[in-house]
DNA sequence: TACTTATGGATTGTTGACAATCGTTGGTAG
DNA sequence: CTACCAACGATTGTCAACAATCCATAAGTA
């Protein structure tokens, strides 16, 4: 399930696999709930004990893993209220970043943003509906709105703490019919106020623009019952 | 420098050691910059090396040390920008908070809220300008409401990782004369809007409140010089 | 004198073995 | 048959020794 290869230049394992598994459990190649044995992960990366700890530990700082002393730990899974806290928290975070980045990011970052979202027009275009939204590329847009903010401590909470654990459950809500479509106009507003450096106007549509999409997802989870978790085995 | 002492019914070493090192830097009894040795402080609790990496590796995640891969670990050490990033992102954040909290309180906690505030009162009034806008005292208030605002992933962020990096660098800008009736005033007003469900008022009355608190910094700061950090020596 | 280059020391990274703890299974008494 | 208790197995927590890496000092050469 996980592959074994610690790839490349890593600087040491313990990170090595620490990202290794992040990307692991970020992907649901590990499900949320299943505990994990450090037996497991040592024998399939073919290290120690010991810096494998510390990359559990790294985790469970970043709260992709949940531990409980002297019983192992399990990969964490949110439940329907964690989960709209989440959104919440995008909503205060990125609001912030596109004030910041209004009036931190220079021309040349705004007019990449503009190429991302035109590349996301065509690409959107052509499969309709699926798989704009969804996919690694949505996000592209709001990366590079918090490095514009120049606010690493931002860019730290969000990119690296945050999104992760956006990203776990994302794949789940896949599309509601015409959300799409809607994001697309919402970014280009969001780019627009930007570029115009009106960071008051940037905050509030980025705001409205995460608001609606937590709206989304508590309509559609209100429908399709409550099971966002799937407490499970053991791997 | 630091006590030897793991005290009580520690869950597990490094758990302890965690939390007990956390303690040293927030309280500035390590100081910003300096090295810290995996030997020493090995030594110093009595423990091995092996738990007191695990804690490393978690104060790495929290951002209140510095890794270099082969080269040792560092107390962080901000310098004035990333000083106002925090107050940033802090803005953005207890913002949310307050808007949730409004929310989300029940009558009691609010109470509770009031009870603070007076007791803050009274401790003022007796020494006169300090120390109650710096000490502990002063982010009672600020835990209550965050902890009113019933979000887990933005107590977490705030109380766990945030605030230990505010308060590490809190006591360096003791008090600006007139500024503690001014921030009594401020959270007199924000738990008033809280009291009256008022989350939007609540949370703009937070802004401006942590808003001031760091153009207050800021205006110090250019005053004072720029020294924000000592970087160090090796413990 | 200035620059490069070995070499020694110290510190971090990693491993494997040992100790402590927990969950479970099997047995026994009521 | 159920409830309680004890011993076993498995997993986590901890330690001490070994290997790899970096930094500083000092020697050597242009």
């Amino acid at each position: 399930m996980i592959e074994a290869t610690l790839d490349g230049p890593t600087q040491t394992l313990s990170d090595g696999a620490f990202e290794r598994i992040q990307a692991a459990i970020v992907k649901g190649e590990i499900a949320p709930g299943t505990r994990i044995s450090e037996q497991y992960l040592s024998t399939t990366f073919g290290i120690g004990r010991g810096p494998l700890r510390e990359a559990i530990r790294r985790l469970e700082g970043r709260r992709l893993v949940v531990r409980i002393p002297h019983a192992g730990v399990r990969v964490v899974s949110l439940d329907y209220a964690e989960l709209i806290e989440l959104y919440h928290v995008r909503e205060a975070l990125e609001g912030m970043a596109c004030r910041l980045a209004a009036q931190n990011m220079t021309e040349d970052e705004i007019a990449a943003l503009r190429d991302v979202l035109a590349m996301h027009e065509q690409h959107s275009g052509l499969k309709a509906n699926k798989s704009y939204y969804q996919q690694e590329g949505d996000l592209d847009i709001h990366y590079l709105i918090v490095q514009g903010s120049k606010n690493r401590t931002l860019s730290h909470m969000l990119c690296d703490e945050l999104y992760q654990l956006v990203r776990m459950y994302r794949y789940r809500f896949s599309t509601t019919p015409k959300r799409p479509k809607q994001a697309f106009a919402e970014h280009h507003n969001i780019i627009q106020a930007i570029a115009d450096r009106d960071g008051e106007l940037a905050e509030m549509l980025m705001r409205r623009h995460i608001s609606a999409s937590r709206r989304n997802i508590e309509r559609r989870l209100q429908e399709q019952g409550d099971a966002v978790t799937s407490q499970g085995g053991t791997v």
